[in-house]
RNA sequence: GCGCCUGUAGCUCAGUUGGAUAGAGCAACGGACUUCUAAUCCGUAGGUCAGAGGUUCGAAUCCUCUCUGGCGCGCCA
């Protein structure tokens, strides 16, 4: 709609030109928008304003000239010039009204596009250690993570989710000498307890299982347990495929799922790490100081150099990280979109800078990231404290166990990444007006309940052939058929600046269109003509909530 | 100290990429069910867009500085 109207006022300028009354000869990028204001129109352009110092014209003389060559009779029902040169334009309701045809005919498909043109996008999130349950922090980046391959698989981007397993390195000993020394029956405050161990309760389940020789199954890993607590690398082995699978578990209650699942250990065993040392030491990028191996990242605009290879010979994690990012780019993602927490935010010159250095003609803001704030949880009105280290904290689990899935991820993509977020439980867990996923869900219950109606009446929705949708003229009735054309530009929106709460924003709104229309209209009414033309507009509510609902992973209920 | 993010109504936040009179929800106050779900709706009130400069026809939005809060600055990941 927006762009007929953009191709009008283009048009418009290209004949103004034609005929003389326009100099320059140069156009600015036509912008059409939607006002603030119902009355100033349905959209409005600023051209004229923009073109007034090039033609040395006042903007609302240079409106007249575009106005005038506006070729576009049936089209609206009044153009008018306003303030200090914006052109208002109104468009004739039977053009709104076509958007509903549209809507039906496409069903599922409604708000989807190609501008992705099926190209590879590959998005990791989550890449939680498996050193722990996924906390709240790992929930956000799910389900912000998850949103955004929904929106750019609706946009027409071949999507390809995965998930990076640190499964190597530091922290994953520190997890064996926890599960060690619980093993032994050592306590948290006991001197002989290992520095940085990890003290949550679940390490001692953990202990538990491998002395009671259970198997944890985690994708393509079945590890038994050898229930000896003196064998570390079995106690490693068993940890860390139970970790996993406590994760995997977590991860399908949130109905999040993975194409690939990518283990920090393969980068090792298949001497990928090894290759990009040797790759990085052949350019040159690299040093060797106080027994350690250095890469000159700031080259390439990190604050400073950093350590490639300890003193005692192990990588620090960024080797491997370069190392697997190279594989993204080997396996053919020209984007590659990254979703972590913000207070990783320093890799990503690190990451960037190690891929430079191996000249590989590598785009240097290559890959993208999306990074997502931290949390606070509050329950009773108090701040949650977490700490994985003394084991308190709320995890992405208890959430959905306590608040429900739906009520989940609406919350954790509901404001925009960048801002902190802060959870309220006890808001996510009312069941009431307050809740935000419940006033959008219960639209479409409501929706569904009144078709239920008319199927007892008798009523069965028409096609669209036969429904007089003229009769669609309350402006309750033209404010929905506005905001459900506008959906496939929201989700453009949305996609492209990865910012999926613009959709729970846009479903909010739209809940609260349709209850101020159900309000004050009766749909299904004594005239037949106006309960068919009002059905079918509700069906088209409901087909755009369900749809945006599916952007999100929530559910659309038929019943509340 | 340096880097990233943030600051909008009492609270939680939007703000269509620089547009016209800055918007919702909650909380407060006043209304609406013999009617398809009142888990809803309607109305009232609430603002120096952190502050100061600058850019221009036009700034919450862009630039500079100051201030606030969060995160990061390791031979941890």
């Amino acid at each position: 709609m927006k762009e007929l109207v953009r191709e009008l006022v283009r048009k418009s300028l290209e004949q103004a030109y034609a005929k003389g009354e326009l100099a320059s000869g140069q156009f600015p990028a036509v912008v059409v928008e939607t006002p603030a204001h119902a009355e100033h129109g349905d959209f409005a352009s600023n051209v004229a304003m923009q073109l007034a110092k090039l033609e040395k014209k006042s903007p609302r003389v240079v409106a007249e000239i575009l106005v005038q060559h506006l070729a576009a009779a049936d089209t609206f029902d009044k153009v008018e010039i306003a303030g200090p040169g914006f052109i208002n334009f109104y468009l004739k309701g039977a053009l709104w009204r076509q958007a509903l045809g549209e809507i039906d005919r496409v069903g599922a498909e409604y708000g989807k596009s190609r501008i992705g043109n099926g190209e590879k996008v590959q998005v990791e999130f989550v890449s939680a250690n498996p050193t722990g349950p996924l906390h709240i922090g790992h929930g956000r980046g799910a389900a912000i993570g998850d949103s955004l391959c929904r929106l750019l698989d609706a946009t027409g981007w071949d999507v390809s989710r995965e998930f990076y397993y640190n499964d190597a390195g530091q922290q994953i000993a520190n997890l064996a000498r926890s599960v060690q020394a619980r093993c032994l029956g050592i306590e948290p405050d006991d001197p002989s307890w290992p520095a940085d161990g990890y003290q949550g309760e679940y390490i001692k389940d953990l202990a538990r299982c491998y002395l009671a020789g259970e198997t944890a199954d985690a994708g393509d890993q079945h590890v038994t347990a050898a229930r000896d607590a003196h064998d570390l690398e079995a106690i490693r082995h068993f940890a860390v495929a139970y970790l996993r699978r406590e994760q995997d578990q977590d991860l399908e209650a949130f109905d999040v799922r993975f194409d690939v699942y990518y283990l920090e250990s393969s980068l090792y065993a298949d001497g990928r790490v090894a290759e990009v040392v040797k790759r990085l030491m052949d350019n040159g990028h690299t040093y060797e100081q106080d027994g350690a191996l250095w890469l000159r990242t700031t080259a390439f605009g990190d604050d400073k150099d950093r350590v490639m290879r300890k003193a005692d010979g192990s990588y620090t994690y960024f080797v491997p990280d370069i190392a697997y990012h190279l594989t993204k780019w080997e396996r053919g993602f020209i984007r590659v979109i990254n979703e972590q927490g913000a207070d990783h935010h320093s890799t990503i010159t690190r990451v960037r800078a190690g891929l430079q250095a191996l000249d590989l003609g590598i785009p240097q803001g290559w890959p993208e990231y999306v990074l997502h704030q931290m949390v606070t949880v509050m329950r009773g009105g108090e701040e949650v404290k977490i700490s994985k280290r003394a084991g308190s904290y709320v995890t992405l689990r208890d959430l959905i166990d306590e608040v429900g899935r739906d009520a989940t991820r609406f919350f954790f993509v509901m404001r925009k990444p960048d801002s902190q977020l802060v959870f309220d439980i006890d808001l996510a867990k009312q069941q009431t007006l307050d809740n935000p996923v419940y006033y959008v869900q219960y639209a479409h219950a409501r929706i569904c309940s009144i078709f239920e109606n008319a199927r007892e009446k008798g009523l069965v929705p028409a096609n669209l052939a036969s429904v007089p949708l003229d009769r669609l003229e309350t402006t309750e009735e033209m404010l929905l058929i506005k905001a459900l054309a506008s959906f496939p530009e929201v989700v453009e929106g949305s996609a492209l600046n990865f910012e999926p709460h613009r959709i729970t924003n846009y479903l909010q709104e739209l809940a609260g269109l349709f209850h101020s229309f159900y309000n004050k209209n009766r749909v299904v009414t004594e005239e037949p003509a106006l309960t068919a033309a009002r059905l079918f507009l509700l069906k088209c509510v409901a087909q755009t909530v369900r749809n945006g609902l599916a952007m999100l992973g929530i559910a659309a209920p038929e019943r509340m």
